[in-house]
DNA sequence: TCGACTTTGTGCATTGCTTCACAAAAGCAC
DNA sequence: GTGCTTTTGTGAAGCAATGCACAAAGTCGA
């Protein structure tokens, strides 16, 4: 049968919410796994690395899935976490760029487990086109629409040099593409309705770098001066 | 000459803040590059993709170094966000865990290129040790104590797979460290005052796979019974 | 020197997220 | 049933970040 909820669910769930639930998720199957079969918010948020009252405020966007005075069932929160995110169906992910990075995403297991399968490799180098990576031998990115197309991509991971990674968002938005993960030191423009999410190893380190000059200055840093020479 | 900083940078930089100076900073180089002498907080905060009074609060946080009527110098923004960043040191960087991951961010450029110097490269697998990567030479996990002290390493890349994460994690705190970048998908437990940075593909793809859904969708889901046979 | 123009820096209202604190709901023992 | 314990779900307060809108501060041409 279908129905709809009345509460919730119909404003969206907060971007902040969104990001924490793979949390949670992760958290559960480890529980589940271990044969857990309830969990208060309490120990579930102490696994997750967050404060209960947070991850209380986050399953109550999805709705009323705990008992109270028991907790939840890890195994139904599992599902309904699942269903929200979109896991219970397959996702067709194609990885452009085939470089050690490209490589690695490849070969990490993570990706096939939860839903995501990898249905297309492509490369600009003649001379990798043709290797087998992870069951899946490498094509040419010429072939990058028809890829998408007849193989239903509907998330495009680029992991190709900075320079080239404008002009693959643009060919795979015109096919149709609207979520882009995105390990290009570039800013990408696109259309409005496509998502892009970007992770960027340099300014990861630089944040730690900032934290990190803090904790050894023990405060703001004193020079204030443009170095004798530079001329400003 | 040292001199205080009377206003600004005394309470610290807000995180959403210093989460985008790397991007700006980004945005300045190449314009630096091109041989742009001054940039508009306009033209700024269009490269870097971000509100242009935004960027200019962001900007106000580290010191009043525009030109009203021109706009800022970039060669000396570059310099001074740079500075705030702590990028004018360097800072030695170990990577733990050489497989797919750790070879493809030994072999990344962006590193070297900002004043992050990998110092060392560990792993486990004692196949793996004696390998040559990126120019230097792979050491067992055991020396990672002596690794980080006789190096200087301040950073640690932790690439491991996710079972080895908080091992790892716990040596390297226990040896003095107080930045870790990690890749594992766990949630790592560190004494206060340790920063840790997360990168996790799968959150990132599970966060797409929401909003995808969403999209196709057109609103919420409907159906919310548990599937037959489920028992709850 | 003056006035027109440009662009910064910031006060303020708004929005969104986090955290506290507690009433309401459920289980359990007797 | 009744009362005690546990734990959820949420109103409300507090905090941080965003974006608007404009005065202040500078440039430039006449």
């Amino acid at each position: 049968m279908i129905r709809r909820i009345p509460q919730a669910r119909d404003r969206g769930i907060p971007d902040a919410t969104v990001a924490r639930l793979p949390l949670y998720l992760r958290a559960l199957n480890g529980m589940a796994e271990r044969g857990t079969a309830t969990v208060s918010s309490e120990d579930l948020a102490l696994a997750a690395g967050v404060n209960s009252a947070k991850l209380r405020k986050d399953l109550s966007h999805l709705g009323s899935y705990g008992t109270r005075g028991v907790g939840y069932d890890v195994q139904y929160l599992i599902y309904q976490i699942s269903r929200e995110l979109g896991l219970t169906q397959d996702w067709a992910v194609a990885i452009v760029g085939v470089g050690n990075l490209g490589r690695a995403l490849a070969n990490y297991g993570g990706f096939a487990s939860r839903g995501f399968r990898i249905a297309g490799l492509l490369d600009a180098d003649p001379h990798v086109v043709g290797d087998r990576i992870a069951g899946l031998v490498v094509e040419h990115t010429d072939e990058l629409e028809s890829v998408i197309r007849k193989r239903g991509v509907s998330i495009v991971v680029i992991a190709t040099p900075a320079t080239a990674a404008q002009q693959v968002c643009d060919r795979v938005t015109a096919a149709g593409v609207t979520s882009i993960l995105n390990f290009a030191p570039v800013v990408l423009a696109v259309p409005d309705g496509v998502d892009v999410r970007k992770v960027d190893l340099s300014i990861e380190l630089q944040i730690l770098a900032f934290h990190e000059q803090r904790k050894a200055n023990g405060g703001p840093i004193m020079a204030e001066e443009w170095p004798d020479g530079v001329v400003m």
